[in-house]
RNA sequence: GCAUGGGUGGCAGAGUAGCUAUGCAGCGGACUGCAAAUCCGCGGACCUGGGUGCAAAUCCCGGCCUGUGCUCCA
């Protein structure tokens, strides 16, 4: 089966040819740890991990680099307002990443290069660059000239020169200082007073904002590597300096094969940024949900789609997912898998989900086939056809949990059920004796006293749910 | 202003020419004393004006509305 995906930069979808047969090195864009991770990076790496783990289960070899921004204004900001080194600002907010994106079923990124590590490889390539003539040094920094190589400009984002000469208006005056025309880039900054910095040719400073990216994905992936990921708010400037800096530095064109761009979250209609404060912190979400219900919601949509979302989205995703989680665990609990190979609808819902993942990671279209199979197991379930069962639920594994990320592991289901087990068989006698009692109620038609059973039941956390074959009750 | 996406039922959101998307919500039914859970069924949509086609939500042109980018951003 062929794998396409949308690239940026042709603006359609190309079937992915590797530039190893068998491999594929892929690169994304991290986040600069100045505060605590948002949805929005969680949408990200979600994104991202499904399509590493689809890349895997298409039989590729993935090599998947995800950088941080350790060093920038922001964290130097808050390190001086909290009096603090600016890397504890960094490693606190990597390590509360670290913490959520692993609570998010997120599997880890192959590499997680830093700014702060490669200060040299920066340099050497700034001075590469400075050589072949595409970059200068000013009084207050180094600067890449965009006018030695005018024929790479918008090639993400379709502006021209003359565009961004017209549009940028009153912008154009405050970018000033030492450039030699107002859309150079900063390859190095030279420290101001009480700033970090590192020695340099050109003097203390620090790196400028694009040049890590170049420098990461040299130093991991090679000159050429296949795919290039991000946020889709990335396009402009920082992928298109990108580009410059790296074909410029190696002459290659492309360096990169595949361009590609995860949407936004919004929040009523508009992109969620701190200014506007409809901001989520994926503590706050995960806070209200669990965080696995937070990811089923966050792969809603497909990954370039902006995503919509507030309290009720969020609800309804985690409506659905508990179905799913029950059903699952349900079937789990009471057979191992089977084999889902042997079932005609589950190599149509494999058909249909493969076929949806491999047209540009569609997850919307693997969901539905989530969802009818989560049918399809109710009714087995219901039926007591086991062998149904045991199969289904291996369907469920593979696609579901392995693919998708959404199905908790095995043990932890189980664990959990079993949790569930220890605490019923402490109210059980309780329970039972109530439910007795209720039953009598029932039996004698007083359906008040019976109710207020109910009530009561409900109170110290039991559901009553009576069913043809008598009361189930479960814990809430 | 320029660039680049999008406008599908109450909500979310697939679908690029002919065949029920799907989920949530709603309605009806089964089951129930009621409720819950589960199952079955139903209704309801393709921004607008033209064009091409036997046939258009789907292709082409115009209009309107809207998101995002052009400054740090996942």
């Amino acid at each position: 089966m062929v794998l396409r995906l949308y690239d940026t930069r042709s603006r359609s979808k190309r079937t992915l040819k590797t530039l190893v047969p068998g491999e594929v090195g892929i690169y994304v864009c991290g986040i600069t740890p100045y505060s605590p991770s948002h949805i929005g990076h969680a949408r990200q790496a979600i994104a991202f991990d499904i399509i590493v783990r689809w890349l895997r289960k298409s039989g590729l070899i993935v090599n998947h680099i995800t950088n941080f921004t350790d060093i920038d204004d922001k964290i130097i900001r808050i390190a001086n307002e909290e009096n603090i080194n600016f890397l504890d600002v960094a490693n606190r907010n990597i390590a509360d990443y670290f913490e959520v994106m692993d609570l998010l079923n997120v599997i880890p990124a192959d590499s997680y290069p830093r700014v702060t590590e490669i200060i040299p490889e920066i340099i050497d390539m700034i001075t590469k660059l400075i050589e072949s003539g595409n970059a200068y040094s000013s009084p207050d920094g180094v600067y890449f000239e965009i006018d030695t190589a005018p024929e790479k400009y918008g090639q993400l984002t379709g502006q021209t020169l003359e565009m961004v000469r017209e549009g940028a208006g009153g912008r154009v005056s405050k970018t000033g200082t030492g450039k030699k025309n107002h859309r150079d880039f900063a390859l190095w900054k030279l420290a101001k007073p009480g700033e970090p910095h590192w020695p340099s040719p050109w003097g203390d400073g620090r790196p400028g904002w694009h040049i890590e990216c170049s420098v990461m994905s040299l130093q991991h992936l090679g000159e050429q590597f296949d795919i290039h990921g991000g946020g889709s708010d990335l396009m402009f400037p920082h992928h298109e300096a990108e580009i410059f800096q790296s074909e410029c530095c190696l002459n290659h064109d492309p360096v990169v094969q595949y361009w590609i761009h995860n949407g936004m979250i919004n929040v009523d209609g508009e992109k969620m940024s701190k200014s506007l404060g409809n901001f989520w912190t994926i503590r706050d979400a995960i806070s209200k949900v669990e965080p696995l219900e937070l990811r089923y919601c966050l792969i809603n949509a497909p990954y370039r789609q902006p995503v919509e979302f507030n309290d009720v989205m969020l609800d309804d995703s985690s409506s659905h997912y508990r179905r799913l989680l029950s059903a699952y665990g349900e079937g789990i609990s009471k057979c191992s898998k089977g084999d889902w190979r042997s079932s005609e609808f589950l190599q149509e819902a494999e058909s249909n989900f493969s076929e949806g993942m491999n047209d540009d990671f569609n997850t919307r279209v693997a969901i539905v086939e989530v969802q009818s199979v989560v049918k399809h197991l109710r009714e087995k379930l219901d039926s007591n056809s086991y062998d149904d069962v045991s199969s289904a639920v291996s369907w469920l594994s593979e696609f579901a949990g392995d693919v998708l990320g959404i199905l908790p592991s095995d043990p932890i289901v189980k664990e959990k059920i079993k949790k569930i087990e220890s605490e019923r068989m402490q109210v059980s006698n309780l329970v039972t004796d109530l439910l007795n009692q209720r039953k009598i109620a029932r039996e004698n038609k007083d359906w008040n006293k019976a109710d207020l059973i109910r009530n009561q039941l409900n109170e110290i956390g039991v559901i009553v749910e009576d069913s043809p074959n008598g009361p189930v009750w479960k814990l809430k």
